[in-house]
DNA sequence: TCTTCGGATTTAGATTATCTTGATGCGTAA
DNA sequence: TTACGCATCAAGATAATCTAAATCCGAAGA
């Protein structure tokens, strides 16, 4: 940008406009100021590009010839910057932005985002998959789907899916599991991805008496810690969401027939106080409408 | 232009230029403005659009996807402006813009251009033929060569073609007129397009008392009147330049010997006051060298 | 040739936009 | 925890830009 840096820009605009519609008035009416101040423009410009760019006549503006191929290349500059403003601001209409953390992403929301296209088929939902909760109000995100207690400032959030907590371990593993008591035995690989998971709390809401488990890895993705308690290198605490599948085929067995509420689940957010614009409720109402199936089949989930 | 108008234009070039360069430091820098400033320009532009183009990190600001697809059309339309600019400043360099009368570059100019092209290769040259007296300062023609007595406000002005006026007419005609008494039987075909060749300022010249020819055509162009006099339709009076080719093959004579010197030729023609630049100088020289064989050429022609 | 008219330009002052400085906040690295 | 780098905010200072009215200029018409 060697050349636009020590240009006006306004100046362009204004020799590119004149340039189009032949006269200073019809200029300034369209960018809405007095033809003075167009001139100006148009002069101050020519004075810094040292070159004569219109002749001046009696019914107007011509440009030179000097200027002609100028023209078509400032305005060529200029309608790709038009269409990049337009295309940006339309984006916002029919483009979602959803931010979910990458388990709920992977184990839930993408799988099904086939579903939200054939019912929406205008609107592209682009899943930013992030550990960190986004800002609402400051970026681009529309709507999170966030796992918690809801409780967290500057959002309105709607719970759409309660969770328990339970003991999973390998299949083989789980056999040897037949009371809290037992866990003492165990490796447990812990999540810390997230703060409200820990055995503490679990025991506490179970409502029994805390043993300590081995302390076995600890990994930042709940995910990650599924794949390798199924590998069987020891029992975590889980949730329905990420080991449903798990469960219903076999790979993991929940030994224990405690769910503890630790009344948590995952919410769905928007910013606090704003009516969300139509595509958001849309989006979050076939959320509701597709979890009511997750819901009842982590109801008939085995257990114990 | 629906979008742009209502746009700022240095806070997209500062979007640009942040998106770029991945920090309002480095951007202000390349601005030559505070970071701070750049960042209310950022702000107000992200207002504007209505989306958040930028995450804030810790280490400057990071694109959202959002705002990808838009910095890459915005660069492109600023690459395109900035094209557009380097180009029109450049094209000072090597083009250059000769304003002359239209008669003057049928006849002498054009036919002449391809040993100017031979020497310069690199200099364009553009003829604005046109009748009108372009304001050398305020246009963006760079020399002009004009006809007259050299007197014109605001330009320095060199003879480079003296001119005599003297009567021509079709072969066949010119054999009727043996004296200037003759001329009264004839009909004049007058140029009105330049207030200096006049039967009266002609008659005052050469010294001899005043007849007058019949009133035929009044052309607005010299070579018209030539032409019509090559016709046979009258006779009128013409300098070297524009009859000389037509003298040369016969098909004009100049039946008299008075050639009158009206104070007029060819000038060649810069603003006033400044020194030309290099392509312009370059020009003028090879004008003057043409110009000695054109008026040898002239010095030998039939008259009388 | 004179007048008129449409448009461009100039000028000065008023109004806005923009910038700078210094304070503040926030997240990462030491 | 502190320190650092960077972004942001706030207020005043500065500079760009606009408007209005007067003026200029060339073309068309009387």
């Amino acid at each position: 940008m060697r050349n636009l840096n020590s240009m006006h820009l306004n100046g362009l605009r204004a020799v590119e406009t004149v340039a189009r519609t032949g006269s200073l008035q019809a200029a300034g009416e369209e960018l809405g100021v007095s033809a003075s101040a167009v001139s100006q423009q148009v002069n101050r410009t020519e004075k810094q590009i040292g070159k004569v760019l219109f002749r001046r006549t009696s019914r107007g503006l011509a440009p030179t010839e000097a200027g002609a191929a100028f023209f078509t290349r400032l305005s060529a500059g200029f309608r790709e910057l038009d269409a990049a403003v337009g295309q940006v601001r339309q984006s916002n209409a029919d483009t979602l932005v959803a931010s979910v953390a990458p388990s709920f992403a992977t184990k839930w929301l993408v799988p099904r985002l086939r579903h939200h296209f054939a019912r929406y088929p205008n609107v592209l939902v682009r899943v930013d998959a992030t550990e960190r909760l986004v800002d609402l109000s400051g970026s681009d995100v529309d709507v999170a789907i966030r796992m918690g207690d809801g409780r967290w400032p500057g959002v309105d959030a709607e719970l759409i899916l309660p969770q328990q907590v339970f003991v999973v371990a390998a299949a083989a593993k789980a056999e040897r599991i037949r009371s809290v008591a037992d866990l003492a035995r165990e490796t447990s690989i812990d999540d810390d991805s997230s703060r409200m998971v820990t055995w503490e709390r679990w025991f506490e809401a179970a409502g029994v008496a805390p043993v300590r488990p081995l302390q076995g890895a600890r990994l930042n993705d709940p995910l990650l810690c599924i794949d390798t308690v199924i590998a069987g290198q020891g029992i975590t605490l889980a949730w329905q969401l990420i080991c449903a599948d798990a469960l219903a085929d076999g790979r993991l067995a929940a030994p224990l027939p405690i769910r503890a509420d630790l009344g948590f689940g995952f919410w769905i957010c928007t910013a606090a106080g704003a009516r969300p614009p139509r595509k958001v409720r849309d989006f979050i109402a076939w959320v509701r409408e597709e979890m009511a199936e997750t819901a009842a089949l982590h109801a008939r989930l085995p257990s114990g």
